[in-house]
DNA sequence: GAAAATTTGTACGTATGTATC
DNA sequence: AGATACATACGTACAAATTTT
C-alpha cells in the first residue's frame, strides 16, 4: 500500500542521507559492511527498493560499493597525492597524515638500451640502475614503481639505494642535494596479473599511469614510470601554490 | 639449424628495429596491418619464432597490437594533451597538428545540488548549466565531459552556449572575458557501456577522469569532469614552462 | 567439496501524487 | 479540465554470486 505522498523530501533521500552521516560519524567506518538492504528496509520501515534506492545514490558517488552475495562495503576516501615539480613521497604521505612505506621489489645495474639511454641524455651502453618498488600508505599498497637512474653518473647510486631505502637519500648520497620534476606523462592502464598481485587488486582494475623525469641542474637524474592504484589514490594539481621545502 | 651465434647484435633485435623504423617512415601508417609472421620470416629469411620474438617487444612498447586470427596492426599514438592552468581544446588540438571538434550531446538547466552548489560556490537551488559534450581529434573522439556552469551567475550563458559551441566563446558573451584553472584532480577508471558506445571503445576500456574548476577573478565559472580514451591521448604538463596565449 | 543459507541484482506488477502538455 | 508522463513507493518472485555449513 503506497505510503501517503504529501511529503517535502522523498523517502529515499532521507535514507540516503542518514546513510552518509553515519557513514561520515564512523560509526561504519572505512572497509565495514553495511547492514543487508533487508535489515536497512526493516529498520527504517520501507520497501526494500526504497532502501536501493538511497544505496543507489551512495554508489553514484563513490562512497559505498556493493557485491552481489556479499553486502554492500563502505569505500575508503582515496588518498590525495599532489603532484608539483617536487615530489617526495615520504612528505606527501606524512602531510596527508598516512604512514608511508616503501618495499624494493628489485634493484638491477645494467647498461642502458637506446630508449633508456635517451631518456636519461645518456649514451646507449652506459650503465643505469633500474629499481622496482612497491609504495604503501597505511600498510596498503598504492603504488608500483620502475624508476631509471643514471649509475654511470652517480657511481655508487645502486648500493645507496639499496642501504637506504629512500630515493631523496640514496641521490644525496652520491652529491646529487636537490633535484625537480620536468616533465609528466599521465595515462590510464588496466592492471595486468603480476601487477593486481603487488598492488592487491583485481585484475583488470583501472590503474593511473605516470611517466616522469627529474633533473638536477638540468641534468636527468631519473626517469620512471609509476602505476597507481586508481581507487586508493587521485593525482592533484593545481598551478596557483607554490609549494615551499 | 643454429645460426652461428657470433653476432654484435641479436637477430630479433634488429628485425625489431627494421620494423620500428619501417613504421616511422610511414611505410606502415596508423591502422594499417603489418605482413603476416609467416611473411615477415620469409622476408627476413629467419624463423617465425624470430619474427614473434621481434614483435613481441614492438607490443610491450605499445607501437602494435595483434589480434589472433587477424593480425598485427599499427596503433595510432597519442595525442599529447598539455594541462596548463590556460587549458584550451581548440588550441591544444591545433597545435598538435589535429583536427579539433566538439558535439553537445545535451544541455540542460536546472537547479544545483548541495555539492554541485559547493563546487561552484553557490547555494543550493541556484540555477546551473549543464553540458555534456564529446570531442574529436581528426573525427575520432577522445574524450566524454560533462561541465557545470553557473547560470544564474551569468543569466542566458546556455543559450550561448547553444549558439556558439565553444566553451570560450559562450563565456565571453556573458562578460567572461579570461578564466584559468586552479584545480585539477586525477583518477582512472573503466569505461561503462555508455561511456564506451560515445567513444568508440570497447566496454571495459581504461579511461583518465580529471575533475578540475576553473575560476575567473577568484570566482568559480566552470566545474567540470572529462573522461579520455586513455589509448589515444596522453596528459602531460611541465611545471617549468610558463605557457603564454 | 557439495549443499544450504545469505545477500545483492533484476524483473514483473500495482498504486498514487505531481508536473506537464 | 483532461490526458499523459514521471517520480515515488510497495509487493513479490527468482536469478546470480558469495559465504557458511
Amino acid at each position: 500500500m503506497p505510503r501517503s505522498a504529501n511529503v517535502l523530501t522523498p523517502l529515499w533521500k532521507s535514507i540516503a542521507a542518514t546513510l552518509r552521516s553515519a557513514i561520515a560519524d564512523g560509526q561504519y567506518p572505512e572497509g565495514s559492511r553495511l547492514p543487508t538492504e533487508a535489515d536497512l528496509a526493516a529498520r527504517f520501515g520501507v520497501n526494500r527498493h526504497t532502501v536501493r534506492h538511497a544505496l543507489a545514490t551512495l554508489i553514484e558517488d563513490g562512497l559505498v560499493h556493493s557485491r552481489r552475495g556479499s553486502g554492500t562495503f563502505v569505500l575508503s576516501k582515496p588518498l590525495d597525492y599532489p603532484l608539483s615539480e617536487r615530489v617526495r613521497f615520504h612528505r606527501n604521505l606524512r602531510d596527508a597524515g598516512r604512514l608511508p612505506g616503501r618495499e624494493i621489489l628489485a634493484i638491477e645495474v645494467r647498461t642502458a638500451t637506446e630508449a633508456e639511454a635517451r631518456r636519461l641524455s645518456m649514451t646507449p651502453g652506459d650503465e643505469i640502475c633500474v629499481a622496482h618498488t612497491l609504495s604503501f600508505a597505511d600498510h596498503t599498497p598504492i603504488a608500483l614503481a620502475e624508476s631509471h637512474f643514471p649509475e654511470a653518473r652517480h657511481p655508487g647510486f645502486a648500493d645507496a639505494l639499496r642501504s637506504s631505502r629512500s630515493v631523496t637519500d640514496a641521490l644525496a648520497t652520491v652529491g646529487v642535494a636537490d633535484y625537480l620534476r620536468t616533465e609528466t606523462r599521465l595515462s590510464a592502464t588496466i592492471a595486468n596479473a603480476t601487477q593486481a598481485s603487488h598492488l592487491r587488486l583485481p585484475e583488470g582494475a583501472p590503474l593511473l599511469l605516470t611517466e616522469s623525469r627529474s633533473e638536477s641542474d638540468g641534468v636527468p637524474v631519473e626517469w620512471g614510470q609509476t602505476w597507481f592504484a586508481s581507487d586508493r589514490v587521485t593525482l592533484t594539481f593545481d598551478f596557483q601554490r607554490d609549494q615551499l621545502p
